[in-house]
DNA sequence: TAGCAGATACCTT
DNA sequence: AAGGTATCTGCTA
């Protein structure tokens, strides 16, 4: 666990080095208790212990900057969310999609997509700040445990430094992608 | 154009 | 079988 950006910093990796968690909080025993929650399963494994290259490229996420692609543990989520996640992989940096646009794509409903990616286990490593509403605001963000205006803030300045656009509080249309676009 | 319902929708346990 | 939604759409004024 690390801090920066006035926040606590940590992820959880298995014992095949895949990311099982990761997490960001603005107190470091909440953080803690969380890692810990999500570790229940893993033993041996501790929070503390958890750092080493993807420690780096989640403060680098955190900054918008680019980063090599990790292995992510799936080994906890549902088929659905699986599906979901995937495509979130997929949402280019500096864009963003919608909750409906996703849901249209996989054949679900935009409240069940809400779900899933609210429960998204790797924050910044599955892009989950790339998902808005409708509206093109900014939306729902959750740092410790439920949305909050803080979270909504930080999710403001993340999409910014990854080159989103913004018009006032709105996104610009023009940042908007579809899931049903082809991938590069 | 902002604010409010209703949807009988969808996934999870 | 019931409960929980980090939503969407269409209607009001």
């Amino acid at each position: 666990m690390y801090y920066g950006h006035g926040l606590w910093f940590g992820i959880l990796i298995d014992d095949e080095d895949r990311l099982v968690a990761s997490a960001f909080f603005p107190d470091r025993e909440s953080l803690r208790k969380h890692l810990r929650s999500q570790a229940h399963d893993l033993p041996g494994i501790q929070p503390e212990e958890a750092k080493d290259g993807r420690g780096r490229d989640m403060h680098e996420l955190f900054e918008g900057k680019p980063v090599r692609p990790t292995t992510l543990s799936y080994s906890r989520v549902s088929n659905f969310q699986g599906r979901v996640y995937d495509l979130l992989l997929g949402i280019p940096r500096g864009r963003v999609t919608t909750y409906g646009r996703i849901s249209s794509f996989l054949g679900s409903g935009p409240r069940a997509v809400g779900t899933a990616v609210a429960s998204n286990p790797w924050p910044l490593f599955v892009p989950c700040h790339r998902v808005v509403p409708a509206t093109l605001a900014v939306g729902n963000y959750s740092m410790s445990g439920r949305p909050s205006a803080h979270g909504t803030n930080v999710k403001r300045e993340i999409l910014q430094r990854e080159g989103v656009r913004f018009h006032e509080e709105r996104i610009s249309p023009s940042s908007l992608w579809d899931p049903s676009r082809i991938q590069p």
